[in-house]
DNA sequence: TTGATTTTACTACAAAGGTACTAGTGTAGA
DNA sequence: TCTACACTAGTACCTTTGTAGTAAAATCAA
């Protein structure tokens, strides 16, 4: 069972939510909160699994609760259920620890599901907040000039990359590669010519800027 | 009528899909496709308006695939439903301009949905991608362990810090700080020991991972 | 097959990087 | 004042890095 927590000013929206939460038996409202502080004193007592929070609302807006509530309890997940989806309302929420971020246009088949993704572990936000995330995400595309400069590579060259960007020295690619130090040299040094840097170091930061690799 | 590709090497897979899109009467599969290379030529031939992309195909994989298609046809809607949740693919496949990605774990209803997500113009990740995707996004919240690092560096290892990260050599850096590359190599040295690094590759990707400075 | 490219590896050398130690100066705080 | 630390700079030594030039085997496209 699902221990959910409303938290929103609106009667009407609440009683709108346990009507249709109503008809699912694995879910139960344990309690409804009307403003920010009200939301954190009830977390205390009614230990809720999942908070489905409202931004706009008084005392304490939806973010700051969700703040506050994540440093006292992070087990709780909470799901923002907002009408706006201003990046900086969707990228503050995530960034304080929100679990998932929904618009209130969203049918209520699908906020079932993401009460029950939340309470699962897992993360989700309203199709139209990934479509940002994505666009804010994907500033690549078709680059004409890294494209050329990355194709130039040969396929050894970019393993040896792979290597440099892992901040492996010429011993340590040499041994990973199977191949003498002094060929991991030549690669090194090639790939310095294509990229036009001038140390490993910077082949570092070219790589990160320009995404040729995954980091992390 | 939302027109739909498959591209799958296992016959298996794609009439199980389908025979779960039979049903719905607002989705027709148009073609279908067992490989990158096949999928790239029947795009031209049957106009999908979403294809259902494998990235675990023969002849150019799913990513690849994608790449070229969005390159000819960026109108088409490209859905990624695989296996692998790896970072790396996921990235990869929202580089290359996959409108979705979904794991083949996912349930029927929810590849359905995603299908008139994308087609509708909307972007779809799987819940678990989603978690990672927050995840990278999120690295800020309290860590003491690198301010705690970073606190450990005095303020003129910061200032060579800057410049390792911009990849100067010890006679630049000791040009730009008006000290002697002696000194220079000295706080690089004492760098090193608090960051637990071996080289100067490696301070730019301890200082990237752990964002003490910005980059770009 | 031919020719171009890739990958491999060597020698030799110059430059840069990195460590260890000593040591003087200045500054902030107990 | 005394202590701790930061900053500076030097010497000495060794390792790593990077370049140049040569060259052979493998691969691949024309």
């Amino acid at each position: 069972m699902i221990k959910l927590m409303l938290v929103d000013d609106h009667a009407v929206l609440r009683d709108g939510l346990k009507n249709i939460l109503d008809m699912e038996t694995d879910i139960e409202v344990v309690a409804e909160a009307v403003n920010g502080n009200d939301a954190i004193a009830k977390v205390k007592d009614e230990q809720p699994d999942v908070i489905l929070m409202d931004i706009n609302i008084p005392e304490k807006n939806g973010i700051e609760a969700t703040s506050i509530i994540k440093q006292l309890y992070p087990s709780v997940k909470i799901l923002m259920l907002t009408m706006y989806d201003h990046d900086e309302y969707f990228m503050s929420a995530i960034r304080e620890g929100a679990d998932g971020y929904l618009l209130k246009d969203a049918p209520s088949q699908q906020v079932v599901d993401a009460i029950r993704a939340v309470a699962g572990g897992q993360s989700v936000i309203h199709p139209t907040m990934t479509k940002k995330f994505l666009a804010f995400q994907q500033p690549k595309a078709a680059e004409p000039v890294e494209e050329k400069v990355e194709g130039a590579l040969t396929g050894r060259e970019k393993e040896v990359l792979l290597c440099l960007v892992k901040g492996m020295n010429n011993k340590e690619i040499a041994g990973s590669l199977y191949i003498s130090d002094k060929t991991v040299k030549i690669h090194v040094s090639n790939i310095f010519k294509k990229l036009g840097v001038k140390s490993r170091s910077q082949v570092v930061i070219y790589a990160v800027q320009n995404q040729l690799v995954p980091l992390t």
